[in-house]
DNA sequence: CTTGACTCTATAGTCAGCTATAGGGTTTAG
DNA sequence: CTAAACCCTATAGCTGACTATAGAGTCAAG
């Protein structure tokens, strides 16, 4: 059906704006596509597959750049299945390790108020400004940078 | 031990920077503190256990406009337990959320390697980038909106 | 009394993934 | 033929959590 379309149709039909259709071609996320004498962009439907994939693979938790390096290697005749699957695994790690935390503080978080509700009016030290979040062993976050030590 | 310490002292013993905490304070995250009468920051030892605060609060998953409000409720003499318990619950609903699509994802690029290895050279279909991101059914993102539509 | 390490403010830049705006040109329905 | 609805480029702004830079003042040691 609607092969040649422009950018606000393809835009609409896969859900995204025209911006972002535009902004994906500046990063190289879509091939600069076909212009009319006038200079509108015309797209066949496989744009709007790569708009879908590009989506599916956000929802994924893959970044646009991730996401440009999977398509590159499709293009240079490989299989990108390898490269997702590691990146995949990465991903997965990292939530799970984000979500193990979570739950080890949810634990803490009801532990403490079953304590407080045992001990009414005892639970908050003067200094403490939560508890639960409070009185955890210190643990690093990426890498710091001081200004000149 | 070191009570009035100025701000380089103080940054490094939290283990961040030291345009971290001058931030945290013009966020509201610090109280300003005291001063020399040279202008230079002074702080006692609790800004290092409000740092900590800070970052465990981080790891945790809460952005620093929500540290900022449980802050908030503690100085109105509030407990914030049962606002950061609310928080905590969005917090690993969202992070469940997110682990359940990857591993759904990690289940069908299993699947599709596995099939790959019993059809060598059959799975990649011409206009797949990759079957395991594609054949999915449609999600939505967030809020869209066109530029004018 | 100078040197170097520290401090101050203010402003700009970074990353990611957009969204918004200005200031135009084109296409199409009535 | 005009007006709406689309398209173009270029640039700026947004959010969040910083980091970097410029230009200047302060403090302690040698």
């Amino acid at each position: 059906m609607s092969e040649r379309a422009f950018v606000g149709k393809v835009a609409q039909t896969a859900g995204v704006s025209v911006q972002t259709v535009r902004y994906y071609e500046r990063l190289g996320l879509l091939p600069a596509p076909q212009r009319t004498d006038s200079g509108y962009r015309v797209y066949g439907s496989d744009s709007v597959e790569r708009l879908r994939f590009i989506r599916q693979a956000q929802i994924a938790g893959f970044r646009l750049e991730e996401i440009k390096e999977i398509m590159r290697m499709k293009y240079a005749g490989q299989s990108p299945c390898e490269c997702v699957r590691g990146l995949l695994d990465r991903k997965l790690q990292e939530v799970e390790r984000q979500m193990n935390e979570l739950t080890r503080f949810r634990r803490q978080l009801r532990e403490t108020l079953k304590r407080s509700r045992r001990l009414p009016h005892l639970p908050h030290r003067a200094s403490a400004i939560c508890p639960i979040l409070e009185n955890r062993p210190i643990q690093k976050r990426k890498k710091r940078g001081g200004e000149k030590r």
